[in-house]
DNA sequence: TTACTTACTTACATATAAGTAAGTAATGGT
DNA sequence: ACCATTACTTACTTATATGTAAGTAAGTAA
């Protein structure tokens, strides 16, 4: 939050980049600082350790979620309207080069990541969670979704199925992408 | 396949361990020379570079692959306890530390992976996409499932479904991975 | 028994990541 | 004019990963 000059939003917005694409021990300081033309200890100079920035980041990317979801709230979204901003946001992103959302990008490393990023990933993956549940029942109670399972694990699935969606379009491309997100939505009983 | 002693064998099988559970960088030859009580040197003994190993453990896994189906399916397997094969396969490496599954777990790594494992990771992709496509077509003509999207689109989706559900019970738990192998049976209109 | 192979070890080379300490140049306030 | 702060750079340390070169001990085959 604090200082937010234009470096420190740089760093940020490659530091985000780069974790989306190749996970928390895929990049380097080095990396970041060679896209802004400054040195590797600079990036020192914003986020001591590398724990500091990554679990920074995470922090942000749930403030931005909540904010967002408020603000989609507030203007009286559907639950339909909520669920595509989930899967829009997932597109652009994938439009952006972020091929893996930052929950995923990190689970591989999980157990040895340091506890200060544990921390902040599972808020934001139990922010996701409680968000999509919500979206899910009062979706089923307003006729806007149709199926039977548990509101919970039904949720639990379409961020699953999103997560692996995303990763294999990494590799397989766009198509397969809107593809899964278009039978995600008619597994919730979501017919246009 | 050639010399296939027991330090072989164990090299293999930790680094797949490994792999499922850190990703292509997040283990050393040191971690599985340690595990083995020999010096890292050892290794490169076995394996001159760590492409080397790890395209080589790709590699067994679509032989083990290939071997498995070819086994059910001339025994009269059904596309339901096919597909239950695949399920359970994930369930018992979940129960076995592995986590992730293969191909998972080298996705964010993708881009920056060596030639040789990158192939032999699209290789075993295609291997079970090709797979769980055919155990779908055969299962909606059997009346086994049933489901109106096309095949493949759908195939794509229970890969990813699974592979998002194996990462996120690595965090969540069992339970998690359990209950979401339930929903995509029931979204193939597999009724128990 | 000699020659060769297998399965390693010791010791080293190289690269890179993460982090620190000290210094500098520019800016703004007092 | 002086001081403090900000935003860096230079130069270094430490740790670790990957890989190589050379050697050795034990077994195997001729």
């Amino acid at each position: 939050m604090k200082d937010m000059n234009q470096t420190n939003q740089q760093i940020l917005s490659y530091a985000r980049n780069f974790l989306q694409c190749r996970g928390y021990n895929g990049f380097s300081y080095k990396d970041i600082s060679q896209k802004l033309g400054i040195k590797n200890a600079a990036i020192h100079h914003y986020y001591p350790q590398k724990e500091d920035l990554v679990a920074a980041l995470l922090e942000a990317s749930r403030n931005k979620l909540a904010a967002d979801i408020a603000q989609i709230v507030e203007s009286g979204g559907s639950a339909r309207e909520q669920l595509q901003y989930y899967f829009d946001y997932a597109l652009k992103e994938f439009d952006e080069g972020k091929s893996i959302c930052p929950p995923g990008s990190v689970i591989l490393d999980f157990e040895e990541l340091p506890e200060k990023v544990k921390k902040q990933n599972l808020l934001l993956l139990d922010d996701i969670l409680t968000w999509i549940s919500r979206v899910l029942k009062t979706g089923v109670e307003q006729g806007e979704f149709n199926f039977s399972d548990p509101v919970d694990a039904r949720a639990e699935l379409v961020v699953e199925a999103l997560m692996g969606a995303r990763q294999l379009s990494s590799i397989k491309g766009r198509k397969t992408l809107v593809r899964s997100i278009s039978l995600i939505k008619s597994d919730l009983g979501w017919k246009d």
